[in-house]
DNA sequence: TTGAAAGCGCTAACAA
DNA sequence: TTGTTAGCGCTTTCAA
């Protein structure tokens, strides 16, 4: 089964060259639609190898023109709701520029990350998108882009790495989803959200370093909206795990269980709202009356779950279209400095906040 | 940007063989892991390769070797839930054997999946998984298979294509379901469907000729249960649209506006789940007591939704794995006949479907 | 164990 | 407009 196209009798130009009484460049000009080919011949060649069933190879092709028209997407987990609309804007973009796309999963992982960037680059993908899983450890980044290979960071930036990054505002957004939660006179307000597994070990998500730039930001946020409310922050009410949804449950019981419980939560992705909204109803509460919830993404559940969630929205696809847009800006030779793409956010009031005057 | 790698001024294995002081050949052989090689020698190529920041081309490799160690996966849409979670557990397995994965979207189109195949044809990836969009017009799969690639079917059959497929037994899943229905009293019961957009502008969904194998069978299993329990099938009750859940919407609002409308509803795909729920919710309409519903998948939200989904669920993520299993079988040599693999389905019971009396 | 040489299928000068 | 001739970077005989 491995065997040469030869081997395995696909014709190539040379074949359809001779069937078609011309010569080799000739028939490689035709059915690479490059060069000049008279009608004639080009009738003769498309004949021919529409008769013997030619079919291109790019490999060879791509071994001499030095580009594979193939993108490297690399993202923690296409399973996430997040990653996978981002990888359809991604997709959507790349095809309509002529680009295929090529994805691997890190689960946050930093090793699994830098092997899909060797094995990407040693396919000469022409660039990268990478949601990178830390933001130390990123020298195979770098090395990227020393031999040249364009980068793009999505969702998360790596200062010190010359890289386009797209994203939103995550500071912002948060600041603006938690601002919602005070403005309705919460003052015990909690954190949920997620860290990459290195950080995790590395105990950063207890010294707040090393986070993921998009996890810090938002965390940031919050604490920004509580400091502006002049309400000081309580460590208890910080709770940072993994990106799954039994973890988010477990966070959550562990701030059910506090002497003084939150009144509030902001979750800070869709599949931590999810764990989440889930281990509230199991404990009985009421929600907005008991918890009021406010959770960054827009789940396609927020409508059909009650309450129905409120949320810091971002515009997840469209995220990866302009990730897809800039690499392929900076593949066909865009040199502008590289700089930050932020997108808007959207804070949408639904039923999951109520008041509290507790 | 587009320049061979000597042009960037990659290092080849030429570059280290040179600075090794040994010959071309060698320092391919130790590099790429084949032949024989002194430790002597080996030391030296290897520091010369460190030394350069050597990369293997593997283009290159694979123009020789004839094998890319890459697996197409062409798909309906990569935001579906059912596909992120059978591409996770594709490209886990396709990765634990050392391949890498290219993706595709086609929105259940044929043109698309046509030009994929070609496009992934042309990369030379080593095996193709397909969800075909049609059963009929596989002409390109045909044809994939007669040059050699295989290809194995993932959720949808195609009669008369030797390949294999990998999938739940999809009528007998459905018959469950609609029997869980019918056990419960229900004799007015509606299906909310999905069909290709070839399918649905051929009017095959009304004539129910030409349905993807799994859009058939789940309405045959509909069919057949409702049968079993001595009831006639309404056509008003079939509705087929596309895969969204604006349609599906769309669907639940024609059943609600008949004279007589459905007391369950069974719904074959996650997305359309939603669709209903949603628009039941919007009407007003008390679950499970006032409208039924049984769906096909578990959807995330299926918890925190109440009613709690009652749900007949495939094991989608080994769907996935074992498609790349048997793909790679196949490169590997493996000329068995191919065959259907069926994997179990489980009613799961919660709280969507009560008794009705009516 | 090593090296010389051929060639995978294609593109790209260059000359005619 | 066409053909000739070199390769792209690697693997693979074959002989030494």
């Amino acid at each position: 089964m491995t065997r040469t196209r030869a081997e395995r009798g696909a014709p190539t130009i040379r074949d359809v060259a001779t069937a078609a009484g011309v010569s080799n460049a000739t028939a490689a000009r035709a059915l690479g639609g490059y060069g000049a080919v008279s009608e004639e011949a080009r009738r003769r060649i498309d004949d021919a190898a529409a008769a013997l069933g030619y079919r291109t190879n790019s490999l060879a092709r791509s071994m001499i023109t030095g580009a594979t028209n193939t993108l490297g997407l690399i993202i923690a987990d296409i399973e996430n709701p997040f990653f996978a609309r981002a990888t359809r804007g991604f997709t959507d973009a790349a095809r309509e520029e002529g680009f295929e796309v090529v994805v691997t999963n890190t689960d946050e992982d930093v090793d699994t990350e830098r092997t899909a960037v060797r094995l990407f680059m040693e396919k000469q993908v022409d660039g990268l998108v990478v949601a990178p899983a830390t933001q130390a450890m990123t020298e195979h980044l770098q090395a990227a882009l020393d031999a040249g290979t364009p980068v793009v960071l999505l969702d998360r930036r790596v200062p010190g790495l010359a890289a386009d990054s797209v994203l939103v505002d995550n500071r912002k957004a948060s600041e603006a989803a938690v601002a919602h939660l005070t403005q309705h006179g919460h003052r015990r307000i909690a954190i949920v959200t997620g860290a990459s597994l290195a950080e995790l070990e590395a105990g950063a998500a207890r010294s707040g370093r090393h986070l993921l730039s998009t996890g810090k930001n938002r965390i940031d946020g919050y604490l920004a909206a509580l400091r502006r409310a002049g309400i000081t922050p309580q460590d208890e009410y910080i709770k940072v795990g993994d990106f799954h949804r039994d973890a988010a449950g477990g966070m959550t019981r562990e701030l059910l269980a506090l002497p003084i419980p939150p009144t509030a939560i902001f979750t800070t992705d869709g599949i931590i709202s999810l764990g989440v909204v889930e281990a509230l109803q199991e404990h009985g509460l009421a929600m907005p009356e008991q918890m009021s919830v406010v959770g960054f993404d827009d789940p396609e559940w927020a409508l059909v779950v009650r309450p129905r969630l409120t949320v810091v929205a971002q515009p997840v696809y469209e995220l990866g279209r302009r990730a897809a847009q800039r690499l392929i800006a900076r593949i066909r030779g865009d040199v502008a400095r590289p700089r930050r793409h932020h997108l808007p956010t959207e804070l949408i009031v639904r039923d999951s906040v109520t008041h509290w005057s507790g």
